[in-house]
DNA sequence: CGTGAGCAGTTGTGATGTACAACTATAGAG
DNA sequence: CTCTATAGTTGTACATCACAACTGCTCACG
C-alpha cells in the first residue's frame, strides 16, 4: 500500500476532476465574464489574429461552436470578424482593444493564482513539478493524437 | 525566457484544458455509458455506501443535482437507493453488482491509462512527477477552501 | 469558360450537466 | 407540540457543446 506512481496519479486526476471548478475563469477573474472557451481563445488570438477554424481546431470545439463563440466574443467587444480579402471564404478574427485588456488581465490572474500555487511548495517539489507535469502533458497529448 | 516554473504550469494548465475531453470516462470506457460525475461517484461510492449529500460533498454538486444524478445511476441500474431506518430524512446509496462491475472497469480502464501515460515517461520525470503532482494538488486543494 | 467537388462558416435543433428557488418530509430542541 | 433546521425532490433556466443541413466561396478539370 506504498503510493505507486499510479496511485498518485489516480488520486491527483480525481482531486482535479472533483475541483474542475477551478478552472474556470470566472472565478479567476470575477466580473469579466469569460468562459473557459472564451478565455483560452483570447490567449490563443493575444498571440496574433487568425481565422476561425484555426481557433478551431485550437480549442478542440465543432466548427458551429466557434462561429458561436466569436460571435459572442464580437457582441462583447472583444474582437472584431470580417472575410479574408485573400480568401473570402475565411473569417479572420482579430482582437480588439478591449480584447486585449481581457487577455491580459486573464493572462495575469492566471499567473498570480499560479504563482500562489507554487509558493505553497518546497523548492524540492517545485523543481519535481517542473520536470514531472511537461512529461505528463506531453504524454497526454501524444496519446490523444496530435491535435495542436 | 527559459522557462520558469509558471510557465511550466501555464502551459499544462493549458494543454489539459484545451484537452479536457480526456477527462471523459465515457472515451475511457466507452459504450459504458458513464458520464464524468457519474464515474467520480461509482468510484467513490465501491468504498462503501453513503448518504445523498455526503456525495453531493465529495463531488462537489449541489443537492438538486446530485438527487438527479443517483436518479439517472439507479436507472441504469448501478445504484440502488432507499430512506435510511435510523433517519428517515437520508437517502442511502448502494451500489448494486452491475454498478460495481460497472466501477470496476472504470477503474481497470483508468489504472491502464495512467499506465501507458507512465510507460511514455523517463524514471526521472516518474520521480519528479510523484512528488510535484501531489504537491500541486494540495495548494489547489488548499486554495478553494478545504471542501472534503 | 462553366461546372462540380470540397471547404469555411452559419443556423436549426437538441443533448447534457449544472445551479437556484420553492417545495415536502423528517428530526430534534424547547 | 410547535418551531426550526436539515435532506431530498421538482420546476425551471442556463451554459456549453455537437450534429445536420444549409449558404457561399474557391479551385481544378474538362
Amino acid at each position: 500500500m506504498p503510493a505507486g506512481p499510479h496511485d498518485v496519479l489516480e488520486l491527483a486526476m480525481d482531486g482535479l476532476f472533483r475541483r474542475r471548478g477551478v478552472l474556470d475563469p470566472s472565478r479567476v477573474v470575477p466580473g469579466l465574464g469569460a468562459s473557459l472557451s472564451e478565455s483560452l481563445a483570447l490567449g490563443y488570438l493575444a498571440t496574433g489574429a487568425c481565422v476561425q477554424h484555426e481557433l478551431g481546431s485550437y480549442l478542440g470545439l465543432e466548427k458551429s461552436t466557434v462561429s458561436r463563440l466569436v460571435a459572442g466574443m464580437t457582441e462583447k467587444g472583444w474582437v472584431e470578424r470580417g472575410r479574408d480579402p485573400d480568401n473570402r471564404r475565411f473569417q479572420k478574427v482579430v482582437l480588439t482593444g478591449p480584447g486585449r485588456l481581457a487577455a491580459a488581465q486573464i493572462a495575469e490572474a492566471m499567473r498570480q493564482r499560479h504563482e500562489r500555487w507554487l509558493a505553497a511548495l518546497t523548492p524540492e517539489e517545485q523543481q519535481a513539478l517542473a520536470i514531472g507535469l511537461p512529461a505528463l502533458v506531453r504524454a497526454m497529448t501524444a496519446e490523444l493524437g496530435a491535435d495542436e
